[in-house]
DNA sequence: ACAAGCAGTGGGAACGCTCCCACTACGTAC
DNA sequence: GTACGTAGTGGGAGCGTTCCCACTGCTTGT
């Protein structure tokens, strides 16, 4: 009638409940009893309760990914949505959930914080790209950590898995120089954003002597962001003849001003994006741009927090970016 | 040392475990008593283990997203992240956890499949256009269940959430129509989408005598979708004076289309989205669009979920469309 | 004055696991 | 033959709640 208990398996094994136990989780068996035992949970369809096993244990088995974005910007952006995807595939095979925060103003924030507790989850997947956020000072230390995007804190039981946006910056860079621009205009990303900054450093140094501060300017991630400081950039210096944007959308905005200009991509302006998101083949030129690889960053984070909790001692993890070459540029 | 458990509140409050229980769960108390336990409370620092909670009650206070969609495509639309958030501000201040299932390959769908399981969730949220979802067959129906998207199956414990697709529909079409449009294309959704039809079928009865059956083709939600699609009718009806999406990303590579064939918008056809994303009234031109409050769909799931579980008798909800008048019709 | 009700309370039992200690049965060394 | 491992096993105790029943001390009615 009712769901079977390890203790209705044990009794249909003819064993204890510590042996039908120690199958579930690995302990020392003969190898005869673990067949009867498997062959019985089998028979039963039986499956462990959740929280008898978290109370018991004190691990709950539950990874939470946390996101804090304003209202509307979340999802504007695949970016949240695909490292989102690669935790969930890293996870499948494990007998881990996710449990997803969002955090877009005052009260879901608060939500979120009082959910961020060591009794709920094993451990944290921060998906921020801001500097300074309210969330990561509220977190307990104990509780295992993994930023991905956010500036790497000095703090216990934390890593970041993130893209190398040094090398990022420098792969845009040099391939706008070698097809011989030389007026070179750079779009970051918001200024609370340490991999806009990254990004920048990696761009200056492979610029070199080429490299102008005053072409250098912050926007937003979207589209309009582009656009603006795009047009801001063009009243200052109008030859400029390459733009390395922050992102493929930034990049979308800023083909789009150029266009109603009239000046050609890559002709008058060559124009690489950041990111390859799906549309960037598809836009028109299609874009050059550096690849991040965001499921797999989102994947990481998985793997990094898993064998932290396994007791192991991961290392941060840095992934290479790889320049895709378009019409764009 | 230890985190405090009941217990540790009573003997501060002096009173039995029962007494904090009801304190914590609203039951009768009476008024001095609650007040000397909420300050034990408060000093102990007192919060309640989630797992034995759910072990003793057998409510574990998770509901479960489920979201269904190819690699790639889920978060490409804003739609699905747009629900999450909607989803997940009607949690806040309610004690329910949110628990994301990303379902894109069969391994993924295995384990979603595994985790909607009564002990684990107390709900389920199920967000996919798609009529015909393994996962759907899969869903115990004991776990009430929330479709938003999929059509009204006959169960128990489900209910749906979704916008008037058929008001919808009527708008964009009575719209083309009062500006004179009479050779009306529709860019339909895919062909297993509920949503699609049900729009179908307003944009129908609204044309009337205008309705085409031959001007009217399935198509994927992106742009290419939309590209393709109209490319296709254009051929067959190169009078085609206006075309009804089925979303935004379809009229964005609809307008994309218009424009290299050298055909203005909306002078010589009239384009009209469907969703009102954000970047809708950003476009050149404007979209015109029959807006869907995708957010507040999220949010009413939740809501309906919740009175569902407290027993209340809740109905499904059809949230009412709005047309949004902007240049491109 | 006494029975009956009732609001408020305390604490035992149960929820279904894991952890760990004690125990058995067998092999091995002396 | 006895002592000593050692691999494998059973089950008690405990995890921190909720649920519910029994109890207390008042108020109310007769």
């Amino acid at each position: 009638m009712h769901r079977p208990t390890i203790e209705d398996v044990a009794k249909a094994a003819g064993v204890g409940r510590g042996t039908v136990s120690r199958v579930l989780n690995g302990g020392p068996v003969a190898e005869r009893t673990r067949a009867r035992v498997e062959a019985a949970i089998a028979v039963c369809g039986y499956e462990a309760n959740v929280h008898a096993r978290s109370l018991a244990s004190g691990r709950s088995d539950v990874y939470a990914a946390v996101l804090t974005e304003p209202y509307g910007e979340v999802f504007e952006d695949p970016t949240f949505g695909l490292m989102l995807q690669g935790i969930s595939s890293a996870l499948t095979g494990t007998e881990i959930s996710l449990s997803l925060l969002i955090a877009t103003n005052g009260d879901e924030r608060e939500r979120a914080i009082r959910h961020l507790d060591p009794a709920r989850l094993d451990g944290v997947i921060h998906l921020t790209p801001h500097i300074e956020d309210p969330i990561l000072a509220a977190l307990d230390p104990t509780l295992p950590t993994i930023l991905c995007g956010a500036i790497d804190i000095p703090r216990v039981n934390l890593w970041t898995v993130h893209a190398d946006d040094y090398q990022g910056g420098q792969l845009g860079a040099r391939h706008v120089l070698e097809r011989g621009s030389r007026t070179v205009a750079i779009l970051a990303g918001p200024k609370d954003s340490y991999s806009a900054e990254t990004r920048v450093a990696g761009q200056r140094d492979a610029l070199g002597s080429h490299f102008r501060s005053d072409l250098v300017a912050s926007a937003s991630w979207g589209g309009e962001g582009g656009t603006n400081a795009m047009a801001a950039l063009l009243a200052h210096e109008p030859a400029i003849d390459a733009v390395l944007c922050a992102s493929d959308r930034q990049a979308l905005g800023v083909m789009a001003l150029l266009q109603a200009l009239g000046r050609r991509v890559p002709d008058d302006v060559r124009v690489v994006g950041f990111d390859d998101q799906r549309f960037a083949a598809r836009c028109l030129p299609p874009l050059t741009t550096v690849r991040q690889p965001i499921a797999q960053i989102g994947a990481n984070a998985a793997e990094v927090l898993h064998r932290a909790l396994a007791g192991g001692n991961p290392e941060s993890v840095t992934l290479p970016t790889e320049l895709i070459v378009r019409a764009s540029a």
